[in-house]
DNA sequence: TGTCACTTGTCAGCGACTGACACTAAAATC
DNA sequence: GATTTTAGTGTCAGTCGCTGACAAGTGACA
Protein backbone atom coordinates (compact mmCIF):
# COMPACT_ATOMS: atom_id res chain seq x y z
CA UNK A 1 0.00 0.00 0.00
CA UNK A 2 2.69 2.02 -0.39
CA UNK A 3 4.22 1.74 -3.62
CA UNK A 4 3.84 5.16 -5.84
CA UNK A 5 1.07 4.78 -8.90
CA UNK A 6 3.32 3.29 -11.79
CA UNK A 7 3.25 6.74 -14.30
CA UNK A 8 2.14 6.16 -18.51
CA UNK A 9 4.87 8.13 -20.39
CA UNK A 10 7.91 6.44 -20.97
CA UNK A 11 10.01 9.65 -19.87
CA UNK A 12 8.56 9.45 -16.63
CA UNK A 13 9.35 5.63 -16.41
CA UNK A 14 12.94 6.06 -17.50
CA UNK A 15 12.88 8.79 -14.58
CA UNK A 16 11.92 6.33 -11.89
CA UNK A 17 14.06 3.69 -13.10
CA UNK A 18 17.34 5.90 -13.21
CA UNK A 19 16.31 7.39 -9.83
CA UNK A 20 15.94 3.85 -8.22
CA UNK A 21 18.91 2.91 -9.78
CA UNK A 22 20.85 5.52 -8.12
CA UNK A 23 19.28 4.77 -4.69
CA UNK A 24 20.31 1.20 -4.93
CA UNK A 25 23.34 2.01 -6.48
CA UNK A 26 24.19 4.39 -3.66
CA UNK A 27 23.10 1.78 -1.02
CA UNK A 28 25.76 -1.03 -2.95
CA UNK A 29 28.97 1.46 -2.37
CA UNK A 30 28.14 2.67 1.24
CA UNK A 31 27.08 -0.90 2.34
CA UNK A 32 31.03 -1.84 1.10
CA UNK A 33 33.19 1.38 1.44
CA UNK A 34 30.96 3.68 3.72
CA UNK A 35 29.24 6.94 3.58
CA UNK A 36 32.39 8.78 3.28
CA UNK A 37 34.41 6.57 1.33
CA UNK A 38 32.12 6.86 -1.36
CA UNK A 39 31.81 9.52 -4.12
CA UNK A 40 28.95 10.88 -5.45
CA UNK A 41 30.83 10.65 -9.38
CA UNK A 42 31.22 6.78 -8.28
CA UNK A 43 27.57 6.13 -7.24
CA UNK A 44 26.28 7.98 -10.79
CA UNK A 45 29.16 6.31 -12.40
CA UNK A 46 28.05 2.98 -11.66
CA UNK A 47 24.59 3.84 -13.62
CA UNK A 48 26.30 5.23 -16.20
CA UNK A 49 24.95 8.72 -15.46
CA UNK A 50 26.66 11.78 -14.99
CA UNK A 51 27.34 13.71 -11.85
CA UNK A 52 25.66 16.35 -12.68
CA UNK A 53 22.40 14.25 -13.22
CA UNK A 54 22.59 12.69 -9.94
CA UNK A 55 22.48 15.90 -8.27
CA UNK A 56 19.25 16.99 -10.29
CA UNK A 57 17.27 14.09 -8.92
CA UNK A 58 18.79 14.68 -4.79
CA UNK A 59 19.33 17.72 -3.45
CA UNK A 60 22.67 16.38 -1.74
CA UNK A 61 24.22 13.21 -1.11
CA UNK A 62 22.36 12.74 2.13
CA UNK A 63 18.72 12.62 0.66
CA UNK A 64 20.70 9.75 -1.64
CA UNK A 65 21.65 7.90 1.38
CA UNK A 66 18.56 8.49 3.41
CA UNK A 67 15.41 7.96 0.66
CA UNK A 68 15.50 4.38 1.85
CA UNK A 69 13.45 5.99 5.37
CA UNK A 70 11.01 8.06 2.79
CA UNK A 71 8.69 5.32 2.32
CA UNK A 72 8.45 4.02 5.88
CA UNK A 73 7.71 7.70 6.81
CA UNK A 74 5.28 7.87 4.58
CA UNK A 75 3.49 4.57 5.31
CA UNK A 76 3.87 5.49 8.93
CA UNK A 77 1.84 9.12 8.28
CA UNK A 78 -0.57 6.64 6.32
CA UNK A 79 -1.21 4.16 9.10
CA UNK A 80 -1.59 6.72 12.04
CA UNK A 81 -4.35 9.01 9.40
CA UNK A 82 -6.25 5.53 9.67
CA UNK A 83 -6.24 4.81 12.84
CA UNK A 84 -10.18 5.23 14.53
CA UNK A 85 -10.55 8.34 16.29
CA UNK A 86 -11.83 6.02 19.53
CA UNK A 87 -8.30 5.67 20.36
CA UNK A 88 -6.15 7.59 22.20
CA UNK A 89 -2.87 9.56 20.01
CA UNK A 90 -0.27 7.50 21.59
CA UNK A 91 -2.38 4.29 21.05
CA UNK A 92 -3.11 5.55 17.52
CA UNK A 93 0.59 6.32 16.86
CA UNK A 94 1.43 3.12 18.47
CA UNK A 95 -0.87 0.84 16.73
CA UNK A 96 -0.08 2.86 13.02
CA UNK A 97 3.82 1.85 13.76
CA UNK A 98 2.67 -1.57 14.29
CA UNK A 99 0.98 -1.94 11.13
CA UNK A 100 4.19 -0.53 9.33
CA UNK A 101 5.95 -3.06 11.01
CA UNK A 102 3.59 -6.11 10.02
CA UNK A 103 3.38 -4.35 6.73
CA UNK A 104 6.60 -5.88 6.10
CA UNK A 105 5.83 -9.23 6.71
CA UNK A 106 2.80 -8.64 4.07
CA UNK A 107 4.48 -7.93 1.07
CA UNK A 108 6.39 -10.43 -0.59
CA UNK A 109 9.09 -7.65 -1.80
CA UNK A 110 9.30 -6.89 2.32
CA UNK A 111 12.51 -8.59 3.18
CA UNK A 112 14.45 -6.65 0.57
CA UNK A 113 12.83 -3.67 1.69
CA UNK A 114 13.86 -4.63 5.15
CA UNK A 115 16.97 -5.17 4.64
CA UNK A 116 17.97 -1.73 3.17
CA UNK A 117 16.16 0.18 6.17
CA UNK A 118 18.44 -1.97 8.22
CA UNK A 119 21.65 -1.32 6.02
CA UNK A 120 20.87 2.40 6.34
CA UNK A 121 20.14 2.67 9.67
CA UNK A 122 23.51 1.01 10.50
CA UNK A 123 24.59 4.06 8.05
CA UNK A 124 23.45 6.23 9.74
CA UNK A 125 24.39 5.47 13.52
CA UNK A 126 28.33 4.73 11.88
CA UNK A 127 27.88 8.28 10.11
CA UNK A 128 27.78 11.51 12.11
CA UNK A 129 26.90 13.94 9.17
CA UNK A 130 24.25 11.15 8.51
CA UNK A 131 22.87 11.18 11.88
CA UNK A 132 22.45 14.67 11.82
CA UNK A 133 20.66 15.15 8.73
CA UNK A 134 18.23 12.49 10.02
CA UNK A 135 17.16 14.01 13.02
CA UNK A 136 16.35 17.05 10.84
CA UNK A 137 14.51 14.76 8.58
CA UNK A 138 12.86 13.31 11.94
CA UNK A 139 11.83 16.56 13.37
CA UNK A 140 10.27 17.76 10.07
CA UNK A 141 8.52 14.58 10.13
CA UNK A 142 7.33 15.17 13.73
CA UNK A 143 5.23 18.69 12.68
CA UNK A 144 3.84 16.37 10.40
CA UNK A 145 2.70 13.73 12.51
CA UNK A 146 1.51 16.55 14.95
CA UNK A 147 -0.58 17.97 12.34
CA UNK A 148 -2.34 14.45 12.13
CA UNK A 149 -2.82 14.32 15.73
CA UNK A 150 -4.62 17.59 16.25
CA UNK A 151 -6.77 17.07 13.50
CA UNK A 152 -7.87 13.82 14.99
CA UNK A 153 -8.25 15.86 17.74
CA UNK A 154 -10.11 18.70 16.71
CA UNK A 155 -7.51 20.51 18.33
CA UNK A 156 -5.74 23.72 17.62
CA UNK A 157 -2.59 22.78 15.80
CA UNK A 158 -0.23 25.72 16.62
CA UNK A 159 -2.08 26.91 19.75
CA UNK A 160 -1.93 23.92 21.59
CA UNK A 161 1.25 22.52 22.21
CA UNK A 162 0.17 18.83 22.70
CA UNK A 163 0.06 17.79 19.37
CA UNK A 164 3.77 18.86 18.95
CA UNK A 165 4.71 17.54 22.11
CA UNK A 166 3.15 13.93 21.52
CA UNK A 167 4.58 13.43 18.43
CA UNK A 168 7.99 14.65 19.96
CA UNK A 169 7.80 12.11 22.49
CA UNK A 170 6.93 9.43 20.41
CA UNK A 171 9.72 9.88 18.58
CA UNK A 172 12.07 10.02 21.81
CA UNK A 173 10.70 6.66 22.73
CA UNK A 174 11.01 5.07 19.08
CA UNK A 175 14.67 6.87 19.46
CA UNK A 176 15.36 5.31 22.80
CA UNK A 177 13.87 1.60 22.11
CA UNK A 178 15.98 1.91 18.60
CA UNK A 179 19.29 2.49 20.27
CA UNK A 180 18.47 -0.35 22.86
CA UNK A 181 17.61 -2.73 20.38
CA UNK A 182 20.47 -1.99 17.59
CA UNK A 183 23.20 -1.96 19.89
CA UNK A 184 25.15 -4.73 17.13
CA UNK A 185 24.56 -3.81 13.45
CA UNK A 186 23.38 -6.82 11.33
CA UNK A 187 19.44 -7.05 10.15
CA UNK A 188 16.77 -5.28 11.49
CA UNK A 189 14.12 -7.87 13.46
CA UNK A 190 10.55 -5.54 13.32
CA UNK A 191 9.13 -7.87 15.74
CA UNK A 192 11.88 -7.19 18.53
CA UNK A 193 11.80 -3.79 17.37
CA UNK A 194 8.36 -3.37 18.06
CA UNK A 195 8.16 -5.14 20.99
CA UNK A 196 11.05 -2.73 22.33
CA UNK A 197 9.08 0.24 21.47
CA UNK A 198 5.90 -0.81 23.28
CA UNK A 199 8.37 -1.64 26.81
CA UNK A 200 9.65 1.71 26.57
CA UNK A 201 6.17 3.23 25.76
CA UNK A 202 4.90 1.41 28.58
CA UNK A 203 8.07 2.62 30.59
CA UNK A 204 6.86 6.33 29.39
CA UNK A 205 4.36 7.29 32.23
CA UNK A 206 6.47 6.22 34.89
CA UNK A 207 9.42 8.58 34.12
CA UNK A 208 8.00 10.87 36.48
CA UNK A 209 8.22 10.27 40.31
CA UNK A 210 11.26 8.63 42.09
CA UNK A 211 12.52 5.29 40.44
CA UNK A 212 14.25 4.30 43.85
CA UNK A 213 13.43 0.45 44.49
CA UNK A 214 11.61 0.44 41.52
CA UNK A 215 14.34 -0.86 39.12
CA UNK B 1 30.90 29.42 37.70
CA UNK B 2 31.47 28.01 34.31
CA UNK B 3 34.50 29.96 32.65
CA UNK B 4 37.56 27.91 32.66
CA UNK B 5 40.41 28.18 34.60
CA UNK B 6 42.59 30.91 33.39
CA UNK B 7 45.64 29.02 31.87
CA UNK B 8 49.57 30.27 32.90
CA UNK B 9 51.18 29.83 30.03
CA UNK B 10 51.06 32.81 27.33
CA UNK B 11 51.19 30.53 24.24
CA UNK B 12 47.64 29.11 26.11
CA UNK B 13 46.49 32.45 26.29
CA UNK B 14 46.94 33.29 23.11
CA UNK B 15 45.12 29.84 21.78
CA UNK B 16 41.84 31.03 24.07
CA UNK B 17 42.30 34.42 22.49
CA UNK B 18 42.24 33.73 19.30
CA UNK B 19 39.40 31.04 19.47
CA UNK B 20 37.12 33.73 21.05
CA UNK B 21 38.24 35.99 18.39
CA UNK B 22 37.31 33.65 15.98
CA UNK B 23 33.40 32.56 17.84
CA UNK B 24 32.97 36.30 17.82
CA UNK B 25 34.00 37.39 14.25
CA UNK B 26 32.01 34.10 13.37
CA UNK B 27 29.04 35.99 14.74
CA UNK B 28 29.32 39.18 13.51
CA UNK B 29 29.40 37.79 10.03
CA UNK B 30 26.75 35.24 10.09
CA UNK B 31 24.40 37.74 11.68
CA UNK B 32 24.91 40.19 9.06
CA UNK B 33 25.36 38.23 5.82
CA UNK B 34 23.83 34.78 7.52
CA UNK B 35 25.42 31.08 7.28
CA UNK B 36 25.88 30.41 3.67
CA UNK B 37 26.73 33.41 2.98
CA UNK B 38 29.83 33.55 5.13
CA UNK B 39 33.15 31.92 4.20
CA UNK B 40 35.61 30.53 6.32
CA UNK B 41 37.73 32.13 4.75
CA UNK B 42 35.99 35.84 6.05
CA UNK B 43 36.02 34.52 9.30
CA UNK B 44 39.65 34.05 9.88
CA UNK B 45 40.67 36.90 7.51
CA UNK B 46 38.63 39.36 10.03
CA UNK B 47 41.01 37.89 12.97
CA UNK B 48 43.65 37.85 10.87
CA UNK B 49 44.73 34.21 10.87
CA UNK B 50 44.93 31.86 7.68
CA UNK B 51 41.81 30.08 6.67
CA UNK B 52 43.73 26.75 7.65
CA UNK B 53 44.43 27.93 11.36
CA UNK B 54 40.66 28.33 11.50
CA UNK B 55 40.74 24.31 10.45
CA UNK B 56 42.99 23.13 13.56
CA UNK B 57 40.62 25.17 15.98
CA UNK B 58 37.02 23.62 14.72
CA UNK B 59 36.50 20.49 13.15
CA UNK B 60 34.13 22.27 10.59
CA UNK B 61 32.19 25.51 9.96
CA UNK B 62 29.43 24.40 12.08
CA UNK B 63 31.33 24.11 15.25
CA UNK B 64 32.38 27.87 15.25
CA UNK B 65 28.90 28.78 14.97
CA UNK B 66 27.48 26.34 17.90
CA UNK B 67 30.42 26.95 19.49
CA UNK B 68 28.62 29.78 21.51
CA UNK B 69 25.76 26.76 23.13
CA UNK B 70 28.71 24.93 24.51
CA UNK B 71 28.87 26.82 27.83
CA UNK B 72 25.10 26.54 27.98
CA UNK B 73 25.15 22.81 28.22
CA UNK B 74 28.11 23.00 30.03
CA UNK B 75 26.44 25.36 32.64
CA UNK B 76 22.96 22.70 32.14
CA UNK B 77 25.02 19.39 33.35
CA UNK B 78 26.90 20.76 36.06
CA UNK B 79 23.51 22.54 37.51
CA UNK B 80 21.81 18.98 37.37
CA UNK B 81 24.69 17.14 39.35
CA UNK B 82 24.24 20.08 41.94
CA UNK B 83 20.75 19.51 42.17
CA UNK B 84 19.58 17.57 45.82
CA UNK B 85 19.00 13.75 45.06
CA UNK B 86 15.68 13.78 47.08
CA UNK B 87 14.28 16.01 43.77
CA UNK B 88 12.61 13.24 40.98
CA UNK B 89 14.49 13.63 37.63
CA UNK B 90 12.05 15.53 35.78
CA UNK B 91 12.17 17.93 38.67
CA UNK B 92 15.79 17.97 39.01
CA UNK B 93 16.36 18.78 35.22
CA UNK B 94 13.41 21.28 35.58
CA UNK B 95 15.23 23.05 37.98
CA UNK B 96 18.69 22.79 36.59
CA UNK B 97 17.34 24.93 33.43
CA UNK B 98 15.91 27.60 36.07
CA UNK B 99 19.61 27.59 37.42
CA UNK B 100 21.13 27.85 33.97
CA UNK B 101 18.37 30.72 32.88
CA UNK B 102 18.70 32.59 36.05
CA UNK B 103 22.34 32.58 35.87
CA UNK B 104 22.19 35.06 33.49
CA UNK B 105 20.77 37.37 35.19
CA UNK B 106 23.55 37.36 37.43
CA UNK B 107 26.71 37.66 36.44
CA UNK B 108 27.19 41.04 34.85
CA UNK B 109 28.27 39.53 31.22
CA UNK B 110 25.08 37.75 31.38
CA UNK B 111 23.42 39.97 28.26
CA UNK B 112 26.37 39.79 26.88
CA UNK B 113 26.43 36.06 26.68
CA UNK B 114 22.14 35.96 26.54
CA UNK B 115 22.41 37.60 23.31
CA UNK B 116 24.85 35.68 21.64
CA UNK B 117 23.06 32.99 22.97
CA UNK B 118 20.13 34.49 20.71
CA UNK B 119 21.69 35.27 17.96
CA UNK B 120 22.88 31.64 17.73
CA UNK B 121 19.15 30.19 17.85
CA UNK B 122 17.89 32.52 14.87
CA UNK B 123 20.92 31.35 12.80
CA UNK B 124 19.63 27.58 13.82
CA UNK B 125 16.56 28.20 13.05
CA UNK B 126 17.11 29.85 9.10
CA UNK B 127 19.92 27.18 8.52
CA UNK B 128 18.98 23.73 7.96
CA UNK B 129 22.33 22.37 7.74
CA UNK B 130 23.11 24.06 11.13
CA UNK B 131 19.97 22.53 12.29
CA UNK B 132 20.89 19.08 12.07
CA UNK B 133 23.91 19.61 13.19
CA UNK B 134 22.74 21.12 15.87
CA UNK B 135 20.36 18.33 16.41
CA UNK B 136 22.78 15.81 16.88
CA UNK B 137 24.93 17.52 19.58
CA UNK B 138 21.61 17.81 21.50
CA UNK B 139 21.45 13.77 20.92
CA UNK B 140 25.44 13.63 21.74
CA UNK B 141 24.66 15.61 24.79
CA UNK B 142 21.49 13.68 26.03
CA UNK B 143 23.49 10.87 26.84
CA UNK B 144 25.26 13.03 29.06
CA UNK B 145 22.25 13.80 30.60
CA UNK B 146 21.01 10.15 31.16
CA UNK B 147 24.47 9.28 33.03
CA UNK B 148 23.85 12.08 35.53
CA UNK B 149 20.23 11.13 36.10
CA UNK B 150 21.06 7.54 36.16
CA UNK B 151 23.96 8.05 38.44
CA UNK B 152 21.40 10.21 40.79
CA UNK B 153 19.11 7.34 41.21
CA UNK B 154 20.88 4.45 41.18
CA UNK B 155 20.15 2.78 38.06
CA UNK B 156 22.18 1.01 35.55
CA UNK B 157 22.81 3.76 32.65
CA UNK B 158 22.49 0.78 30.01
CA UNK B 159 19.78 -1.49 30.64
CA UNK B 160 17.45 0.50 32.36
CA UNK B 161 16.11 2.83 29.71
CA UNK B 162 14.30 5.01 31.74
CA UNK B 163 17.64 7.60 31.98
CA UNK B 164 17.61 8.30 28.35
CA UNK B 165 14.04 8.23 27.98
CA UNK B 166 13.84 11.04 30.46
CA UNK B 167 16.44 12.62 29.20
CA UNK B 168 15.25 12.48 25.65
CA UNK B 169 11.55 13.55 26.83
CA UNK B 170 12.51 16.60 28.55
CA UNK B 171 14.60 17.70 25.24
CA UNK B 172 11.53 17.28 23.05
CA UNK B 173 9.61 19.55 25.63
CA UNK B 174 12.21 21.97 25.48
CA UNK B 175 12.03 21.94 21.49
CA UNK B 176 8.17 22.21 21.88
CA UNK B 177 8.77 25.15 24.69
CA UNK B 178 11.23 26.92 22.16
CA UNK B 179 9.56 26.90 19.29
CA UNK B 180 6.77 28.35 21.01
CA UNK B 181 8.49 30.94 22.65
CA UNK B 182 10.19 31.97 19.57
CA UNK B 183 8.37 32.43 16.78
CA UNK B 184 9.68 35.87 15.55
CA UNK B 185 13.54 36.37 15.90
CA UNK B 186 14.88 38.84 18.45
CA UNK B 187 16.26 38.86 21.65
CA UNK B 188 15.59 35.66 23.88
CA UNK B 189 13.97 36.48 26.95
CA UNK B 190 14.78 33.63 29.31
CA UNK B 191 11.95 34.44 32.05
CA UNK B 192 9.85 33.70 29.13
CA UNK B 193 11.00 30.70 27.57
CA UNK B 194 11.07 28.71 31.14
CA UNK B 195 7.46 29.94 32.02
CA UNK B 196 6.86 28.18 28.63
CA UNK B 197 8.90 25.31 29.72
CA UNK B 198 7.03 25.05 32.84
CA UNK B 199 3.68 24.56 31.24
CA UNK B 200 4.91 22.44 28.58
CA UNK B 201 6.33 19.88 30.93
CA UNK B 202 3.07 20.46 33.19
CA UNK B 203 1.15 19.78 30.40
CA UNK B 204 3.47 16.30 29.56
CA UNK B 205 1.32 13.92 31.36
CA UNK B 206 -1.91 15.09 30.01
CA UNK B 207 -0.98 13.77 26.79
CA UNK B 208 -1.21 10.27 27.35
CA UNK B 209 -5.30 9.54 27.59
CA UNK B 210 -7.91 11.58 25.46
CA UNK B 211 -7.80 15.53 25.04
CA UNK B 212 -11.22 16.33 23.60
CA UNK B 213 -13.11 18.77 25.83
CA UNK B 214 -10.42 19.19 27.59
CA UNK B 215 -8.65 22.13 25.50
C1' DT C 1 7.11 15.20 -39.62
C1' DG C 2 8.33 18.89 -37.45
C1' DT C 3 8.09 21.61 -33.43
C1' DC C 4 8.39 21.95 -28.53
C1' DA C 5 9.49 20.84 -23.90
C1' DC C 6 12.24 18.21 -21.06
C1' DT C 7 16.37 15.67 -19.75
C1' DT C 8 21.09 15.06 -19.96
C1' DG C 9 26.33 15.70 -20.46
C1' DT C 10 30.14 18.79 -20.39
C1' DC C 11 32.70 22.27 -18.45
C1' DA C 12 34.18 25.78 -15.51
C1' DG C 13 34.11 27.31 -10.93
C1' DC C 14 33.22 28.08 -5.75
C1' DG C 15 33.67 26.75 -1.04
C1' DA C 16 34.58 23.33 2.69
C1' DC C 17 38.14 20.73 4.20
C1' DT C 18 42.93 18.08 4.40
C1' DG C 19 47.89 16.59 4.09
C1' DA C 20 52.59 18.01 3.72
C1' DC C 21 56.26 21.00 4.53
C1' DA C 22 58.75 24.92 5.96
C1' DC C 23 59.05 28.61 9.38
C1' DT C 24 58.67 31.01 13.72
C1' DA C 25 58.35 31.63 18.53
C1' DA C 26 57.38 29.85 23.18
C1' DA C 27 59.22 26.53 26.45
C1' DA C 28 62.09 23.33 28.59
C1' DT C 29 66.90 21.87 29.41
C1' DC C 30 71.35 22.54 30.61
C1' DG D 1 71.70 32.96 29.01
C1' DA D 2 72.46 29.73 25.01
C1' DT D 3 70.44 25.74 22.88
C1' DT D 4 67.56 22.28 21.86
C1' DT D 5 62.84 20.82 21.75
C1' DT D 6 58.07 21.50 20.94
C1' DA D 7 53.87 23.61 19.49
C1' DG D 8 51.33 26.75 16.50
C1' DT D 9 51.02 28.97 11.99
C1' DG D 10 51.11 30.10 6.88
C1' DT D 11 51.40 28.47 2.26
C1' DC D 12 50.33 25.44 -1.29
C1' DA D 13 48.30 21.98 -3.78
C1' DG D 14 44.63 18.91 -4.06
C1' DT D 15 39.96 16.33 -3.27
C1' DC D 16 35.12 16.39 -2.97
C1' DG D 17 30.35 18.27 -2.70
C1' DC D 18 27.64 21.10 -5.27
C1' DT D 19 25.99 24.79 -8.90
C1' DG D 20 25.22 27.74 -13.14
C1' DA D 21 25.38 27.94 -18.05
C1' DC D 22 25.27 26.18 -22.46
C1' DA D 23 24.83 22.75 -25.97
C1' DA D 24 22.97 18.39 -27.61
C1' DG D 25 19.82 14.52 -27.62
C1' DT D 26 15.28 12.42 -27.16
C1' DG D 27 10.27 11.68 -25.85
C1' DA D 28 5.63 14.16 -26.43
C1' DC D 29 2.21 15.97 -29.18
C1' DA D 30 0.03 18.49 -33.07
Amino acid sequence: MVGAATVSGLRERKKQQTRDALIASAQRLFAAQGYEGTTTGQIAEAVDVSQRTLFRYFANKDEVALAPLDEAQDSFAAALRARPRRETPMTAMRAAMGSVFSGYADDESGPRRLRALGQTFDLIVRTPSLHATHLRRVADREAQIAAIVAEREGVDPVADPRPRLAAAVFDAALQVASTCQRNEPGELDPRALYAELERTLDALPGIFGHWRRTT
